[in-house]
DNA sequence: CTGAAAGCGCTTACAG
DNA sequence: CTGAAAGCGCTTACAG
C-alpha cells in the first residue's frame, strides 16, 4: 500500500504522473527524455508537451540509485577567496556544464585533514569522478578511491613520480624562471616573500632556491615565510620587516600577487622607488598586477586551462574511454615583465 | 533476484554490509548511526568499528529518496569572480555545513533565464531550502518553489512589498547615503560610474539620484552606465571618457570598488589629484580600498553577515520551526570615509 | 531496544 | 517502438 501522502503537502510530479497522464508506461516517458530515438516522434512530442505542463523534473536521486551514474563530480579547491581557484572552476564549469554534471565544491580551507573529510561526504553522493588540487593527498584518501573506481584528476601541479594523473604546470620552474630573471637583471640580495606555505608555494620556494644556489646568491636569512593567508596587508607588513632587517636587498619575489601589491603599496608609502632601490615580482597575474604602479612582473598561470583540460580528461574517464597516454599534462606558465623588476 | 554484479566491478559498502558483520539488521544500523540514542551503548560501538573498518560512507540518494529529506540547500549568485558573494557563500556555509547540509552552487552569471534553469535543475536534487540573490526573480519561478513547498530566502536586498523573505540591506539608502557625504563635502558635479547594471547597481544609482535631486544637483549626463563587467580596466576607460566629455566634475562615486580603483589608477597615471581635483568613492570596501593611494572611501556592506543570516532563517523554515515575524532582515551598512574624499 | 514489511522514483535488463 | 518485472539503498511507520 502506497505511504499515505501527508495533508496538504505538495508533491513534485514523478514519472509516473507523467505517464498516466499520457496514458503510456513510466519507462517509455523515461525513455523520451534520456533516449528521444526509442520512442516514436508523435508519443515523443505529446510527452514533452505533458512535462512541460506538470513542470515534471526528474528526481535525480533515484536516477542515480538504480543508474549508479550520478552525473556529479566533486571538485575540491582550497580556497573560494583566491581568484585562482575561481578561474580554475570556470574552466571546470565549461566542460562539465553542458554536459550535464553536477559540481559539488569542497573547500578545504588548505586543510589536509578538512580535505579528506570533505571528499568522505562528497562520496556519500556518489560522484562519478574527482578533481583534486595538488598531489599531497593522503595514501589512504586516493586508495579509497582507486577502489571504489572514481576516477580522480589533480590540479595545479605535476607528479614527478607519475602516480597520479595531473593537469597543471611546474611551480617549481615557474619560482626558478623568475629568480633567473631577476638574476639577469642583476640582481643579488633576492628575498622571498611565502605566505599561505601550502605546497605549491614551497615548490616556487625551491624553485627559488635553485635558481640563487645555482647563482651563487642564495642567503637563507632572505626567505621569509609567513603560514597566514596572502593579503596586501601582510605583504605590506612583510616589505617592513625585511627593510628593517636587510635594508641590502635589492629585489623580492613574492609567492603571488597580493604580497607583492602589498610590496609595491608600502613601496610607495615609505618612498622606496621600485624598482631602482628594490625590485619586485609576484606570480599569478591577477588583474591587479598591470594597474598596478609600477606594473607588476608576475608568472602568467594557465589556471582557466588547468580547469578545462582536467575537467575533459576527467570526463573522458568517467565516460570509460581509454585511459589517457599522457599522464602528466603541462600546460606551462609565462613570465610577464613589467617595469617593477 | 539481485542484479548480478558487473566482473571485478568495485561496490561501496552498504548498510546491510554493516549490518551482516555485526550481525543485527540493517535498520538497527541506520539507527545507530541517525539517532544513536535507540540503539543499546555495545551494539552501538559495535556497530561503529565496523563502519570504519568497512569505509561506509551512507547512500545520500537513498536516504533523499526515501525520506524526503535532502539536507541539501541551492544556493543561487550572479558570480563566483565577485568577492561580495564569496563572502556571502562563508557565512552560509559557517551556518549550514555543521548541520550537515550540501550547498549546491549555481551561478547565474547574472542572467535571469539561466537563473531559472538552474533552478530547475536543481529542483532535481530536491533541495530542502534555496538561497537567492535579489528579488527581481520571475513569479513563475517563487510560484513553482511555494508549490513545491520549498522555503526561499533573498539576500542582499531587501523587499519594499515584502512579498519575500530578505536579509539584506537597502542599496538605495547606501547609494544616496555616500552621495550625501560627497555634497556634504562641497561637491557639485558629481558622476555616477555604473558597470554590469545588476538590480543592485541600479538600485545605488536610485540613492545617488535622489541625493542629488534633493540637493539640486542631479545632471543625468554625469551618469555613466557600462553593461560590461566591473573591472579595474574600465574604470580607468570610463574616467577617460569622463574627463573627456566632463572636465568640469569634481567627484565620482562608482558602483562598487573595482571601478573605483581604476579610477584612482587612472587618476595617478594622469596626473589628476585626488580628491583635490576630483573626488573619489567606491562601494563594498574591499581589502584593496583600504591600501589604495589615497585610501578609498567606500560603503562597507555586510555580506558575509547576509549569508549567515539568510542560511540562519533558511534553517529555521527548512527545520519547520514557526514562520518568522520578521521578513525583512536590514543588515545595515557602513561609510568608510577615507582620502579619497 | 530491535526488526519485518513496504516503498521512495527511477532505470536496467529482458520480452514482445 | 513499447511494457512488466525487479531492484538500487535506504527510512518510515508499525509491532513486539
Amino acid at each position: 500500500m502506497p505511504r499515505k501522502a501527508k495533508q496538504g503537502m505538495p508533491r513534485a510530479a514523478t514519472l509516473h504522473d507523467v505517464a498516466a497522464k499520457v496514458g503510456v508506461s513510466a519507462i517509455t516517458v523515461s525513455r523520451a527524455l534520456n533516449s528521444p530515438d526509442l520512442v516514436s516522434k508523435n508519443l515523443r512530442e505529446q510527452i514533452l508537451a505533458i512535462v512541460d505542463e506538470l513542470g515534471y523534473v526528474p528526481n535525480r536521486s533515484a536516477r542515480t540509485l538504480v543508474s549508479s551514474r550520478s552525473y556529479t563530480v566533486a571538485v575540491l579547491i582550497p580556497s573560494l577567496s583566491n581568484t585562482v581557484f575561481i578561474d580554475t572552476l570556470a574552466g571546470i564549469s565549461e566542460v562539465l556544464d553542458p554536459r550535464g554534471y553536477q559540481i559539488l565544491i569542497g573547500n578545504t580551507a588548505y586543510d589536509d585533514e578538512k580535505e579528506e573529510r570533505l571528499l568522505r561526504t562528497h562520496l556519500s553522493h556518489k560522484p562519478d569522478g574527482v578533481l583534486l588540487t595538488g598531489i599531497r593527498q593522503r595514501p589512504q584518501t586516493l586508495a579509497h578511491l582507486a577502489k571504489l573506481g572514481i576516477p580522480a584528476v589533480h590540479m595545479m601541479e605535476l607528479d614527478p613520480t607519475d602516480a597520479c594523473l595531473c593537469v597543471g604546470f611546474s611551480q617549481e620552474a615557474a619560482g626558478r624562471q623568475i629568480t633567473e630573471h631577476l638574476l639577469a637583471r642583476g640582481y643579488r640580495r633576492i628575498a622571498f616573500f611565502g605566505a599561505r606555505l601550502d605546497p605549491r608555494v614551497m615548490q616556487r620556494l625551491d624553485g627559488y632556491r635553485k635558481a640563487l644556489q645555482a647563482a651563487g646568491c642564495h642567503a637563507a636569512e632572505l626567505e621569509y615565510l609567513n603560514p597566514r593567508p596572502s593579503k596586501i596587508g601582510l605583504g605590506v607588513e612583510m616589505l617592513d620587516t625585511l627593510r628593517r632587517e636587510h635594508p641590502d636587498c635589492d629585489a623580492v619575489f613574492c609567492c603571488n600577487d597580493d604580497l607583492a601589491l602589498g610590496v609595491l603599496t608600502g613601496c610607495q608609502r615609505t618612498g622606496i622607488a621600485v624598482p631602482a632601490q628594490l625590485a619586485v615580482a609576484g606570480f599569478n597575474d591577477l588583474e591587479g598586477a598591470a594597474w598596478a604602479t609600477p606594473a607588476l612582473t608576475s608568472v602568467r598561470t594557465p589556471r582557466y586551462r588547468v580547469g578545462f583540460e582536467a575537467a575533459t580528461l576527467l570526463l573522458q574517464l568517467m565516460e570509460g574511454e581509454a585511459t589517457p597516454a599522457l599522464r602528466q599534462l603541462d600546460l606551462g606558465f609565462e613570465l610577464q615583465l613589467r617595469g617593477s623588476s
